[in-house]
DNA sequence: CAAATATCTTTACACTGTCAAGTTAAATCT
DNA sequence: AGATTTAACTTGACAGTGTAAAGATATTTG
């Protein structure tokens, strides 16, 4: 049972361990750096390891992207879970929850989101991708819903809302992100003006 | 006068049609696969030329991003400027007309767009990069002001005014250019439906 | 006109991703 | 259970990358 890897050969859970490692050497080297073969030394593995799990580092990357959209998901949806049922404006308190959790993320796994949003070292159309990034959107655009039904409003009678709300929202933790990466002020008043202006957006849509 | 340049040594303008011919393998081979042997070749030249001009590729690709900064706030300048000086609502016309200058360079140069904005190949303070991008924030902050004008307000009694159309123009852009590397849609229908979000934000702030 | 400097070439090196061919372990099939 | 097929992994090779060092040539300076 659980019998340790042997010394070579078959590693066992290859695969994993592979996805670690690629997280790591995203951190620590940035997308731009991260070698695959730097991956393989890490995990103890020949070079051509990767190979029959992944393909090419872009397979590899798309992997790790498509991992990155799944915590990108759950951090928006439990931020939005934690705002309080009693909140006089839940709806739009959820949906700047959302937006928050968006941000946050963007701000605390940079290296992640701009693997996930701006890099072309991986491909859409592999590892369920496009399937988690919608998933994604999805979470925000039931949230616009919500607030529109306030008004007795529908999304698709309101097609520029939830857009809208994405492209500021995307817009705010590009710019948090970026502010971290070179060393730009990340305080909590700069939170406090994300969540204000999110506050506004919801109010505008 | 304008001597063909000799066989070899001393190109005479080498600089210059490095940067065109960085230009080309950009947009031919994408950030990523940007290659400095590559735009060597192209310009006639040995691999090692580039050097003495700009010292590694982070030093070229920089370069080419000022550039890039300089053509961006001019392409937002001038969408402004083509406004109707009798527009009914000026200022916040103005303003949108920002956006689309913004929106509208990067969808048509979306590689020059995002060495800019999303590269781990270029040095933020390299190039007077540091000035050409806040040269480019300054244009929208400077038509939010006039906004805000109009009700006697003032962009430092409102802070949040800027980043907030800042955000929403800037996620716009990178969600157009994004619709065209993937080849999604991205007809006059979809710029019409940016140009009615931007007017919303420009009431909103 | 001589000397110094900047530009460009050549050579070399370490590193990258990927392919092809071996080796070994596990899974499958009589 | 034993033989065979399949999958995982290693090794070796190859073309390509960026950059540093040293040499060659042209331009600028003194």
């Amino acid at each position: 049972m659980n019998s340790k890897p042997s010394k070579s050969y078959h590693h066992g859970n290859l695969r994993q361990a592979l996805l670690e490692a690629a997280e790591l050497e995203l951190i620590e080297k940035g997308v731009e750096k991260f070698s695959l073969r730097g991956v393989a030394k890490r995990t103890g593995v020949s070079h051509a390891a990767p190979a029959p799990h992944f393909g090419d580092v872009t397979g590899l990357l798309s992997a790790l992207a498509g991992i990155s959209f799944q915590r990108f998901a759950h951090a928006m949806q439990s931020s939005s879970d934690a705002v309080d049922d009693q909140h006089p404006e839940k709806a739009k308190a959820k949906l700047v929850g959302i937006g928050m959790g968006y941000i946050k993320y963007a701000s605390e796994h940079s290296d992640m989101f701009d693997l996930q949003f701006s890099s072309d070292r991986i491909d859409p159309s592999k590892a369920l991708l496009e399937t988690l990034s919608s998933n994604s959107y999805q979470i925000l655009e039931d949230h616009v819903q919500a607030v529109l039904e306030l008004d007795n409003r529908q999304l698709k009678d309101n097609p520029d809302a939830a857009p809208m709300v994405w492209a500021t929202t995307h817009g705010l933790a590009s710019l948090f992100a970026r502010r971290k990466r070179n060393g730009g002020p990340q305080g909590q008043e700069l939170q406090d003006a994300y969540e204000r202006i999110l506050w506004r957006t919801a109010n505008a849509i």
